[in-house]
DNA sequence: TTGTGTTTTATTGCCTCC
DNA sequence: GGAGGCAATAAAACACAA
């Protein structure tokens, strides 16, 4: 049996002995009077078994609990928060990566909008001196008609570039951006109104399917599609559900490995689903056919 | 030493499944 | 209806700066 930890302000043994601590009697008249945190051995004993498997079946938690000489019912605690843990970590990684999706995402927006931009002007410069030309032209020899006309000339440009949608003036897109990124936060902070998690699977799906250089289809997703209870599936023997190389791992901090690899929004067809009621889809007249909205994932 | 923030252990209440 | 899961929360234990 492995004793609780003993020099932390520890006064006197919390138990005895394993079959003492099994007695609800003994357990009963020696209920601690304050919390006793579990010792270093008695915490990697149980971080191996939640690598094991994250759920405890009734055989496992009194097995588990004979050998560290605790309570089954702390044994259920102790998994319990540990995944919920789990589960904080993991939120937190996906986060993260679906930031970084996101900003990188914008910054070849952003590019994009200054190659836009660019050539625009270029198309001004050459008309311009297209006009000049003709002009001249025109008075040297009098003969009106070997050119076509500006406008015509300006027209067929237009035919090889694209007309852009109108961009939004720089200092109201910051201040939307600005508002969105709040809210976002709002929702992940409090957990009210709207979801986070589905937030954030709905930029990674976005990033997925019409993303460029950032987009990382190989990062394993958690979505909450049908099956609630598939929780933590993806993540080796977490859940009914397995992708690639899973297992679970400590946290990062305790020394013991990590969870990485593991993410929550696994069901990327329930989200493409939900993608696809959220994008505004071809039709004839619409000029940005089977385009996506860079904004619509933010309203 | 003390105040404060973080982590860990434990409880409560609600929900789902069998 | 009981068992077990989860979210939210309380409270003790711990870490650490001032």
């Amino acid at each position: 049996m492995l004793g609780l930890e003993e020099g932390r302000g520890v006064k006197r043994p919390f138990y005895t002995s394993p079959d003492e601590l099994l007695e609800e009697e003994y357990y009963d008249e020696q209920l601690p009077e304050k919390k006793r945190r579990l010792t270093p051995e008695q915490v990697h004993l149980l971080e191996r078994s939640f690598e094991e498997e994250n759920k405890l079946e009734p055989e496992r938690k009194t097995e588990l609990a004979r050998k560290l000489g605790l309570q089954p019912r702390q044994v259920a605690v102790w998994f319990q928060n540990r995944r919920a843990r789990w589960k904080t970590k993991q939120l937190e990684r996906d986060f993260d990566r679906l930031k970084a999706s996101f900003d990188a995402l914008r910054a070849d927006h952003d590019a994009l909008l200054q190659d836009n931009h660019r050539l625009r002007s270029q198309v001004v410069s050459l008309t311009e001196k297209l006009r000049e030309k003709e002009a001249t032209e025109g008075d040297a020899n009098g003969a009106a008609a070997a050119l076509p006309a500006v406008g015509v000339v300006r027209a067929s440009v237009a035919d090889d570039v694209e007309e852009p949608e109108p961009e939004p003036e720089p200092e109201a897109e910051a201040a939307a951006f600005e508002e969105r990124q709040v809210k976002s936060e709002d929702r992940l902070s409090t957990g009210s109104g709207g979801s986070a998690v589905v937030d954030a699977a709905d930029a990674l799906l976005y990033n997925g399917r019409i993303g460029g250089a950032a987009v990382d289809s190989s990062v394993e997703s958690y979505f909450p599609g049908a099956e609630v209870q598939d929780q933590y599936h993806g993540c080796g023997t977490m859940g009914p559900v397995t992708h690639g190389a899973g297992g679970i791992q400590s946290d990062d901090d305790d020394g013991a490995g990590s969870d990485e690899g593991c993410s929550y929004y696994a069901d990327e067809e329930a989200a493409a689903a939900f993608l696809s009621e959220h994008t505004h889809h071809a039709d004839g007249d619409d000029e940005d056919a089977g385009q996506v909205s860079w904004w619509w994932m933010w309203n």
